[in-house]
DNA sequence: CCATGCGTAGCAAGCGCTTTCTATTGGGGA
DNA sequence: TCCCCAATAGAAAGCGCTTGCTACGCATGG
């Protein structure tokens, strides 16, 4: 039925052991020889049977990429960026890692479904993107997970997300979304902005809480009091940022400014103030966080905190292949960089 | 030093088939050995070896998903569909299957040796996603190495892809592109254009193409001399959509109308435009194509063609589960929805 | 009281490949 | 001329799991 190593071993006439150096090519075969198995595997259409392989080599060619979210270019980005560190330029078949990337929807048990996947793979690496969950259980889960996985030989890499303690061996590289937060309400302060409103994430999640503490961090050292009605959580969503300024402007319609957890937030909340007749900057200003593509085509352009999500993912990607040295203690910080655009002014309404 | 299936069965006092058979759940085992063996494998921390697993049973639980462009949220979109209907909404561990996406970045070795990769492992289904390369030599590799991936007994579906003549057991879900982009210009034209410029995608796409016949048969359609020199090729992002719109703008200053290949090249023709000084519509109106989250956004609203992107994975992912009935013939063709906004508007220097 | 059958569990033969160890060769140095 | 070694090919033992078939035991029915 399906063709195995022994048919091309018996048409080129050689021991199957033969067939098998060729096609991994780590083994002196006579060139004559190399020759014969190459034609004969043409001839026959030969495939290698990929579980077999793996299964007897006691490795696999498979590098894991965990995102939150598959549609949001926050995550396409990263995840480009790993894979075009581990699949060569040119994309060629012969002993090629195959990257392949695992959309977990944000939700705990895919995370730990598709981890155990890749465990039974038994995956050359694994690349972790994204925030984590607080959630104390799932955390402990995960980094167990993530623990074991470092000790059946993967090796563990975590693109934009803290540390785990559970797993003092999978290297991190984190985003500094603390000093983005604080440099941003900084920047909005600096301005003159008093009042300003913030659409966090999702509660529970690193990323939505460091951001905004450095938010508060920001409000704090000026001296201008955090009044918490003024900071809503939400998903990282256009909906999210409409709905949430909406109410922002009913709980305080003197408001100057709105922080938005990430740039398509952002654009939520900019369609909702257009929409309200107000006008950017002059009425309310906006700022984003991420700097996604899109973010300098919104009218005014989005004032964020550019994160070098492509750069970080290529990086991970790099470690995750052993093909660069990994940070000294395993750790390091990715900074993001203040970009400041036309959303952005000194408030009007003072 | 790893654990394997036979030291479970040790521990549990049973022999290694019943191990086997608690694991995959589908030959009665009592209640009390089944608790046993469960205990044992907890105990153990053993996780199952996928590619023994997959070798003995000659099966595997994997899925794959290619796109493109993993940063480009069109594929994001149809991935993260393909998906949701690919693993369970629970995301449960045992039985379930693996989505993994691959990123071909349209290159056509890359999409061969991904396809050669998924066949090595013996998926269970392959949805390829988005236009082909119309390059011969390639289509005749891709087109075979397709048909041989379902003789081999992986579903097969293309989704936002015209059927493969190779591969005719592959099933097809299909854009209208054609009369996506014939519809996009019918209202241009109606509204009074008649310089219009076409910002058109790679060529040697079909996709490019199909959009680009579209917008050719509504300029013959209305008697409007179709000027080649009003015609210009390039990637799909927004560098193109830019360039391209100040060099037909250089070309025809008299232009009323830009139509790009899709909303990501209509951005940065809005870009250009601005840039120029000229208002949008009321100098030049614009169009993209695909209606992606971020285009109801701009500013003004770009007007464009919706493609159901998420209903097609959705239904892409549900037939290559089994789990949604093949179209007749294998081929669908999915229609988009022509969405008339604020970037396009009558002529003023008509 | 023995034959029949159902419900469980075990045996053992692979699945298709990799890799260690061993065999065979031809050629050069002593 | 002979011996030894480098270069190359083969034999065979698994890798860890699945599954067809067999074996066992107990309850039932004739």
């Amino acid at each position: 039925m399906t063709v195995t190593l022994a048919d091309v071993a018996a048409r080129a006439q050689v021991s199957p052991a033969t067939v098998s150096r060729v096609l991994n090519g780590n083994y002196p075969v006579a060139a004559a020889t190399r020759e014969r198995v190459l034609r004969a595997v043409d001839d026959l259409e030969y495939v290698l049977n990929g579980p077999a392989s793996s299964l007897a080599a006691a490795t696999s060619d498979l590098v894991g990429i965990l995102v939150n979210d598959i549609a949001d270019p926050f995550f396409g980005i990263m995840a480009s960026a790993v894979q075009s560190e581990i699949t060569g330029p040119g994309g060629r078949a012969g002993g090629e890692r195959m990257a392949v990337v695992c959309n977990t929807g944000g939700s705990p048990e895919r995370e730990l479904t598709y981890l155990t996947l890749l465990q039974r793979q038994r995956a050359a690496a694994v690349v972790v993107t994204g925030g984590a969950i607080e959630d104390a259980p799932h955390a402990a889960a995960i980094g167990g997970k993530l623990r074991r996985l470092g000790e059946a030989g993967s090796q563990v890499v975590l693109c934009g997300r803290p540390p785990a303690d559970e797993a003092p061996d999978a290297v991190a590289l984190t985003f500094d979304n603390r000093g983005g937060g604080r440099r941003l309400t900084d920047h909005l302060i600096g301005l003159g902005h008093r009042r300003i409103g913030y659409i966090a994430g999702p509660t529970e999640r690193t990323t939505t809480r460091h951001r905004l503490e450095g938010h508060q961090e920001a409000l704090a050292a000026a001296g201008v009091p955090d009044d918490p009605r003024l900071t809503l959580h939400g998903p990282y969503d256009r909906r999210s940022g409409y709905d949430a300024t909406l109410e922002l402007l009913r709980r305080a319609p003197e408001l100057t400014a709105v922080v938005a957890a990430n740039d398509t937030v952002a654009l939520g909340a900019c369609a909702a103030l257009r929409d309200r007749g107000l006008t950017i900057p002059d009425d309310v200003s906006v700022a984003g966080f991420d700097d996604l593509p899109f973010s300098i085509d919104a009218v005014p352009a989005l004032t964020t905190v550019r994160l070098p999500l492509y750069e970080a993912g290529a990086r991970a990607g790099r470690i995750a292949m052993g093909r660069e040295e990994e940070p000294p203690g395993g750790i390091a910080t990715v900074h993001g960089e203040l970009m400041v655009r036309g959303s952005t002014g000194a408030p009007r309404r003072a």
